[in-house]
DNA sequence: CTGTATCCTTAAAGATACTG
DNA sequence: CAGTATCTTTAAGGATACAG
């Protein structure tokens, strides 16, 4: 995002959220520290970003307290888990009118084991929003054929927010 | 965003719908799209940005189908207010995050004049998800000091996506 | 492995003037 | 009013090398 990332002036919340996570790649690192990617090489290869803007999205996002860094791991924050709904909308409202070869991965409600809905919540489970800890990991029809290290375990299904082993 | 806007190589729906909403300045102009907005002189006042830019993100946005131009004026599409969940999650999330003095809006729900949770459901008419025509806008305790002619009209409650008379 | 530091390229952002 | 056309500035993105 070039130039003056603070919408100087506009002085609504929607723009303050805008500011933290509204940069290229940042809710892209977020969707990837969902899915249990928490190390600075995972993100890296399997972003394929540069590794300076990287580590500058990092900063911000540990600054502004979406991650938090534990050694050399980054993990949501509370307040990091809180934009889960966000960002699986997005990916849902991207699916449903981008994606013509259907979604990349599925989001199973571990309890039961359905399909969580567009608006996080389980179908069978009642109205209530989903936690992203109660979420599986599911390859979906379109699963990627990248082969770096992080792709090829998303590939398995496995627990939301628990360290991808690469 | 500068360079490449499109994250080759991200194959999944979150990076697609990034492509279509997540540049510089594309949320703000979708948020006031559900606020009433529709002319490009209103946008540009109370956006306070560049023409050129804002010419070129409605273009990407009514190619998207996002919105659709019916005259001079740009209303959303059915796209366009599937949209509504992410905008007001984000909105939210800045609000409870980032802003101290309470937001600068408030969405209430016309049929109950409850104030809609964060996650766009109705307390107080059970857990379905208000839509963005059954939602007022009503002046919040931090609301803004500007006086263009937009934000003036926002001080005032009105039915969300009616348009704004300026 | 986890980053900084450097350099280069590009194009987004912004300001301004101009046209339909 | 609704845009297009230029022009300049600036910083983001990207590649590579280097350091802790």
């Amino acid at each position: 995002m070039a130039l003056g990332k603070d919408y100087t002036g506009q002085d609504c919340t929607l723009a303050r959220a805008l500011e933290v996570v509204g940069e290229r790649w940042t809710l892209l690192i977020v969707r990837d520290a969902f899915y249990g990617v928490r190390r600075f090489s995972d993100f890296l290869v399997h972003l394929d970003m540069p590794r300076a803007v990287l580590s500058a999205r990092l900063s911000t996002l540990v600054e502004h307290g979406v991650l938090a860094k534990e050694g050399h791991e980054y993990v949501l924050t509370e307040a990091g888990l809180s934009l889960w709904p966000v960002v699986h909308g997005l990916a849902c409202w991207g699916e449903q009118n981008f994606g013509e070869l259907g979604p990349h991965r599925l989001f199973v409600h571990a309890d039961c084991g359905t399909r969580i809905a567009p608006d996080g919540t389980c179908p069978t489970c009642g109205g209530a929003p989903v936690r992203p800890a109660d979420l599986e990991i599911h390859p979906g029809p379109s699963a990627g054929l990248r082969d770096d290290a992080v792709s090829k375990a998303l590939r398995t299904p496995h627990r939301m927010l628990t360290p991808i082993e690469t």
